[in-house]
Order: C-alpha cells, then sequence, then structure tokens
DNA sequence: ACCTGAACACCGTTCAAGT
DNA sequence: ACCTGAACACCGTTCAAGT
C-alpha cells in the first residue's frame, strides 16, 4: 500500500499521458514517472508495452459501451447504430490518434464483449439474425476507423502546416489540371456534417441490404 | 555515382525491409544497412523518419492509382468503385500492417492525385458532382481501411495466438451468457467473402443516396 | 554533392537484488 | 508481493569532418 500500483492506475495515467503529449510521448519510462515510480516496476502489472496498449484499448472501449448502455435505446436499428457512431467517434477524438491507436483493438475484457448482446438483442426484434447485427456492427466501425483516422491526420496536419490545408495551398501545389478534384476541394466540410453525411450513406446501405 | 542512394532506391528498399519484417524493424539504420550506407546518409535525401513514411506512403498510392489506370472502366460508379476498394485492399494486405502505416496519407506527389482525375470525369457522366465524387471516394476508402485494418490485426494475432481465435476458444473466453453475440461468431466468416459483403452494402448505401 | 564517425538523448526490456 | 539499480541492445537525429 505503499505505492499503490495498479492495472487501473496504470491505464488511467496512460491515457492522460497519451492526452496531453501524444502517442510518441507514452513511453514506458514516462509513465512510470507520472506514477511515481521507476520504468520496471510496470513489468510487474503487464507484461509489455502491447500488453499495455490492449489495456488502454479496452478502457477505451469499455467506455464506449457504458455511455451507450446509459443512452436510451432508439427507436430502431438505425437509431441504435448511429449513437453507436456517434459514441465511437467521439471517443476516438477524445485521444490524440486516438483512431490509430484503439483500432484493431485486442480487447483484453470478456465484460465489454457481453455489452453487445443487449444490442442484438433488440436488433434480432426487427427480423435480423445474429450475422446480419455482426456484420453491421463490423461495417460501421470499420466506416467510423477509416473516417477518423483521416480526420485526426487532416487535423494534426493542419496543426503542424497550417497552409496544407487551405485550398488555395492546395491548388498551386496540385498545378496545371485535375479541374475536377479542385472542384470537390472547394466545397469540402470538415468535422460533424461531413460525419453525418457519410454515416447516412452507410446506414442507407444497411437499409438496402438487411431491411428496414 | 558510388553510392547511387536516391529517394526511390531509399523507398523501394522501405517496401521490402517493411515486407520482409514487420513495422517495427524499419528503422532507419537497417533501412541504410540495407542500402549498403550509414544512417546519417538518409538524412541528406529525406528531412526525417516521418517524410520517409510519408514518401511509402504514396509510392503505395502510386501503385494504387496505376493498377487501376491500367484496367479497363468498369459499366459504372458502382464497377469503378469496387475496383478501386479491390485494389486498395490488395496493396494494403501485401504489406505488413500495411492499412494502420498507410492510412492516413499524406501524399507527396501531386501526380498522385491527378490520376484521380479521370474518374471524377466518368462519374459527372453519370449526374454526380464532384463534391458527390470525393464522397463516394472518401467513404469507400474509409471502409477499407477499417477493415484491413481489423483483418490484420486478426491475422496477425492469430499467427502469434492461433488459439485466440478459435470459436472453442473464444466462447471459453467469453463465459456465460452472451448467446447470440457466440451465434454471430459461429457463423463468422473471413477475408474475400466477408469483403465483398461488407463493400456491397456500402455501395448501396451509395446508391440509394448518389443514385444509380 | 554526398557520405561517415562520433556523439546525444533517448527507447523497451531483463534481472539480480532489495524491502 | 512489489519495487529499484544497473545494464543491454537498441532507437532517431545532429553535426563536424571527410571526399
Amino acid at each position: 500500500m505503499t505505492k499503490g500500483i495498479t492495472r487501473e492506475r496504470i491505464v488511467t495515467a496512460a491515457l492522460e499521458l497519451l492526452d496531453e503529449k501524444g502517442m510518441d510521448a507514452l513511453t514506458v519510462r514516462a509513465l512510470a514517472a507520472r506514477l511515481d515510480v521507476r520504468a520496471p516496476a510496470l513489468y510487474w502489472h503487464v507484461r509489455n508495452k502491447q500488453e499495455l496498449l490492449d489495456e488502454i484499448a479496452t478502457e477505451v472501449m469499455r467506455r464506449v459501451a457504458t455511455t451507450l448502455a446509459a443512452i436510451p435505446p432508439g427507436a430502431d436499428w438505425r437509431d441504435d447504430l448511429a449513437a453507436y457512431a456517434h459514441v465511437l467517434r467521439s471517443e476516438y477524438l477524445l485521444h490524440r490518434d486516438g483512431a490509430r491507436i484503439f483500432s484493431g483493438t485486442r480487447i483484453t475484457d470478456p465484460a465489454v464483449v457481453h455489452m453487445k448482446e443487449p444490442w442484438f438483442e433488440r436488433w434480432l426484434a426487427f427480423g435480423w439474425k445474429p450475422a446480419d447485427a455482426d456484420d453491421a456492427v463490423d461495417v460501421v466501425t470499420a466506416f467510423v476507423v477509416g473516417f477518423v483516422i483521416e480526420e485526426q491526420e487532416r487535423r494534426q496536419a493542419a496543426e503542424t502546416d497550417p497552409t496544407r490545408f487551405s485550398v488555395a495551398e492546395r491548388e498551386a501545389w496540385l498545378g496545371e489540371g485535375a479541374s475536377l478534384v479542385k472542384e470537390a476541394a472547394h466545397v469540402y466540410d470538415e468535422g460533424d456534417q461531413r460525419f453525418e453525411r457519410h454515416l447516412g450513406i452507410v446506414l442507407d446501405g444497411l437499409a438496402a441490404r438487411l431491411g428496414r
């Protein structure tokens, strides 16, 4: 009870560190320092850095699942999946490089996976099969992951090099030609609006395949 | 003309190294060794490791664009986008951790972006606006990125821990309950078939929104 | 113009030893 | 059971110096 390092405290501190300083600064040594301990101490609680990352990713997904469980269920699967997509994106956006780091996650806690069950139950009532529910969740997840990776990359690039994503600079960089590509760039919108529209497209696809 | 290190040769060697040994082994020093040169030499050709990664990602996207340009155009936008999705996934799968590394790409060569133009031209003939074409490409890209990240993660995990993704082991790990989640896992399919089905869903969404 | 040697300030991880 | 000190085998990057 002197130091009281636990897996929980390690994960919490790691997320704080990540948010404050970014992925490159999330080192075993820096994490140990934040917990007022020497680096090798962490290896008593966690096998290696990969396991640490798995643990962090699991915590993030636990927050997603918990947030969702607290939301009143929607009118149909479309509402539910939209809510999932929004919460997942929000949680990724909360953490620097979130989508990159936390996607392709090896969840370490079965309880987090169990939290899918109530959703599956509800969707079956709409006539889906378990495999359909699985497809739906995975298609939406893949889309959100891809979208937010691109989104966060863009934001970071805009921070370090503000000229990079200005329409004018981009046109100069593109040089002659590609007028349609340039025209598209002119009406390019970012953030929530774009996400909403693209998510709508994906959900429309599910409606077409799995029926509304 | 003694060593003849060029940006091109560096990128080619980096891709080889990545394929053979994986992402962690793609170090500046190992890359230099492969080119029969000392590490600092690379810094004459490339500003830093991030720029090197950008250059590699650009080469990968150049290959995607080149492969696509060599394919006879499809009957409609759906064929075109399906071809794009397939080529993108294939190119990612060719390289270890490909989707993770190459997504959120900062393309360094305008010529690669220019290669989108002919596709945009064709799709406008189907009644799309440039912004629609942009949305379509980005939604498909996001989906493919997310799908392949998950796919590659799964494969890697299966390599290092073959029991991890066996249905029986997973059920044991899940413990009691979550019967629908387990049922879905039973009929889970991997690889091409799953990709085809999920891509179909996304394309259906585009059809619903942007019209066939 | 292009490359090397040497150095700096770091990494993740292991392991004997301490309490 | 939990943590430290010291060490190992690395990193990316800089920079004076060489050719």
